[in-house]
Formats: structure tokens, sequence, C-alpha cells
DNA sequence: TTATTTTTGTAATATTCCTTTAACAAGAAA
DNA sequence: TTTCTTGTTAAAGGAATATTACAAAAATAA
């Protein structure tokens, strides 16, 4: 049974939360958002099964740090990550002194995010078993990636993958939107060692869009770079 | 999810911010003006989310040193690009050591300032990831080259380039404005080692021309040099 | 172990797309 | 005009990629 999962995120840049609630959505939480200290204490106040708090420390008025003591001292249970700019490396320190569970350092991608919620909600133990290796994952589109146990679903759907083709998957997925070069796939699925031709990068990729394009003929995911490789288009 | 990045911009020439104020505009950045150190201090107080801030050295009263001394020690998160005038490559250190982070020299070209902030930015990490890899990019005019997946745009319109009208286009952008022989060309696009006619560039350049130019045979992008070679006008 | 199945690599062929060549036209300079 | 440079076009050629079949290797099961 998946319970929805309460997150309440503080920032006060419209933007960041902006961010940070569609991508939580995607993954199915349930979004509440303040822009100033205070707000965040009433909007806790106000839904006591809030399972995450993501707190900037940096904010005007009370800040990150003020809100995390009160929501720790109040609520013991509930799971804090801090959202710290780089250069405010102190705050880390001050940050899990001052009760935080974890830290972002921004610019986080949604996949840095969502992983450190999920472990965090793993350590926590409020996860059922089910949901529990549901959340070591990438995403990317209609793509799940479970790295616990090795598979890949497609819209909820478990594909069939060799171990080459999730790696290869994995790799692209971890590199969304970005040409890899043959020899980059070859590198990481393969392995520095590898002797032999490149080319089983090309039958390899073949069968991998075989198995997860909709039309293997006009690849959408898996997209050539004519003279250099191939790019992922998660088209997140 | 693009966050809007503002830019606080000092200098006392109304023509140097206007140049200023269009170009970054055109690269969706938020433009904050000044025309005195006062007043930068005061905008930089009203506005805490300020991310770069460009400051002109010379300035009657209090100077773009002072300013940048006293945005280092109340905002020290925030990127500083010193402007120095030509002949004050003195200033260049001077700038540096009190906190600035890098520094442009007068007369400086839009793209050259763009440049330098999406350079700083990549160094502050204030970037999301999918913000970093759209900031490893070369603008030039209505054009952009992804030099992470390899995608040129025009006017945010995806072009159909080949491998060779890539890196021929890719090597103009980095040279914008400077006159580049056949064999230059050719070196950089086909490699040191290529054996056979310079006229390919040319051939190459034509077709580059019909994807690029808005009337081909009048060329506006691609400027013939007579006896010499091709030049790229961005326009900037 | 042996047998069976699955996965992977190789190689040959097909196909598509890109590059080069070459011949001619047009334009500029002498 | 004559000569040289550049632009245009078409077609040949070549290179990169896709596809397929088969064999080898590895994993799994009996």
């Amino acid at each position: 049974m998946i319970s929805v999962i309460k997150v309440l995120v503080l920032d006060d840049e419209d933007a960041i939360r902006s961010f940070i609630r569609v991508n939580l959505k995607r993954h199915n939480f349930f979004v509440i958002e303040a822009a100033t200290g205070e707000e965040a204490l009433e909007k806790a106040e106000q839904n006591k099964d809030i399972k995450i708090a993501l707190l900037d420390i940096m904010l005007p008025g009370i800040d990150g740090l003020e809100v995390c003591k009160c929501l720790r001292k109040e609520y013991p249970t509930i799971g804090i990550i801090m959202l710290t700019a780089k250069g405010q490396e102190d705050d880390k320190i001050t940050g899990l002194s001052g009760g935080a569970d974890d830290y972002v350092v921004k610019p986080f991608s949604p996949n840095e995010l969502i992983a450190r919620i999920n472990a965090l909600l793993r350590r926590m133990n409020v996860l059922s078993p089910q949901e529990n290796t549901q959340r070591k994952a990438l995403f990317s589109g209609p793509f799940m990636v479970n790295l616990d146990n090795r598979k890949v679903l497609k819209n909820e759907q478990e594909l069939e993958l060799t171990p080459k083709e999730y790696g290869i998957i994995k790799f692209f997925i971890e590199n969304d939107n970005k040409a890899m070069s043959r020899n980059e796939i070859l590198d990481e699925v393969w392995g520095k060692n590898y002797v032999g031709d490149v080319k089983v990068v090309d039958v390899n990729i073949r069968r991998l869009r075989q198995k997860i394009e909709t039309d293997p003929a006009n690849p959408q995911f898996i997209e050539r770079v004519w003279g250099f490789g191939y790019c992922w288009r998660g088209g997140d």
C-alpha cells in the first residue's frame, strides 16, 4: 500500500520552490510550500503528518536553522534535509548539529534530491519493504532504473534487459541530454580494459532500442549523433 | 526550471549600462542597474538574491573596489566581476585581491561578457544541472551552440547540422569577427592530417549558409573575405 | 559434470546519410 | 578582355550507422 508522503518545502525563491514542487509531484510526493520560516512552522502545525522537510538555510527573518530546531523539538520524527548553497559548507555542520538529517548542496538535480529524500525515508524506516526497494532508483521520462535490484521499468512495466543493456541505459540516464561517444560508453559499460571492436556498442544499442523504444525504427530516447555517438533524451 | 538570475550592473556611463542591459536581457538575465556606488549597495540591500555583480572600477564617489569589498563582506556568495578600462591593468590585481572573482577589460564584446558570467555561475555552482548544461554553450547573435549535446539553435529553433557543419559553426563562433583562412578551417574541422582539396571548405560553407542564413544568396553571418577565407559576423 | 539457455561478440550486408569531386557559372579584379 | 576567385549544382563515392545471422562464451539448470 502506497501511502502518500507529505513534504514541506521552505525556500524564499519562487523559482526554486517551483522547481522542487514539480519534481516531487512527479514522484508522487504531496508538496506543502512555505516562503518564510513563520509560514513553514504554521504549515507544520496544520499538517502533523509531514514526513520530510526541505529547508533552505539562507532566509530573511527566521532562517532555516531556526526552523530546523523548532521542527525537531516539536516533531522529533520528521526527516529534515537542509538546502545549502555552495560556499556555505560550514553551514553543513551547523545544519546537522542543529538537528538536520541530511543536506543537499545547490545546485542539485531533481534526481539527486529525490535520491536523498528516498534515502532518508529508508533510514527513517517509514517505508514498507516494497516501497523501500522502489525508492533506490533513477528516473528519466517514463523510465525508472531500480539500482537495488537492477530492474528497469518503462511506464511501470518491467523491461527484460541484459547486463550490458542495463549498463548502457543506466549510464545514459545518469548523463541525460549529453552526447556520449562510443568510447565513453565502452569505457563505462565494458570497462577501460576491454579489447575489441567499438562496434559492439552499436549492436547493443540496437538491441536496447528494440526493447525500450516505442518505434525502434524511429528512436526517441536513444538519439544518434552523427559522427560522434549517441545521446539520451529523457525529455524532462 | 530556469530560475531567473539577477545581475547587478554598476557603471556611471548610461551608454555602457544600456549596452550591458540589452545584452544580458537577451540571455534571460534580470538586470538591476546602478549609476553610483551608493545606489549599487542600496539595490543590493533590496535584492538579496542577486547572483552576479558587474562593477566598473573607475567611478566618482565610492568606487567599484569599495563596492566590491562591501558586497563581499555583506553577501559572501555573490559573484563579482570587475569592469576595467584598458590601461588600468594594475587594477586587475587590486580588483581580484579586493574580493572579485573575475574581471573584463573594456571594451568587451557581449559574448565575452556572457561567457564570463556563465563561467562564473558554473564555478559558483548556483546552477541546476540543466541550467549548467544550458550554459555550456556559445552564443552569437541568434545562435546558441550547445557544447554538451552538440546541438545548434537559431532563435530557439534547432538546426539539423552535419558533423562538419557543426565543426565549422563552432569554430566560427569561437572566433567571432575574425577572418579565418580556408586552411585554418580545414585544420580545425578536418584535422591537420587531412589530405584533399581545400575546396571542400567552400562547399561545406555553402551548405551551412543554406541552413543558417535567412537569405543564403546574401549571407549575413558567414562573410567572405576575398583572397583569404571567411569571417563570422555574429553582429553583437 | 553435462546440457541447456541466455547473453555477447563478430562479421558480413544493407542502408542511410555525409563528403568529396568535378564541371560549370558567376562574379571580381587586373 | 582575360584571369582569377568564389559560388552552385549534381553525381559519385565514401563513411558512418543499422540490421541480421551466426558463433562463441558465459551463465544457469539438470
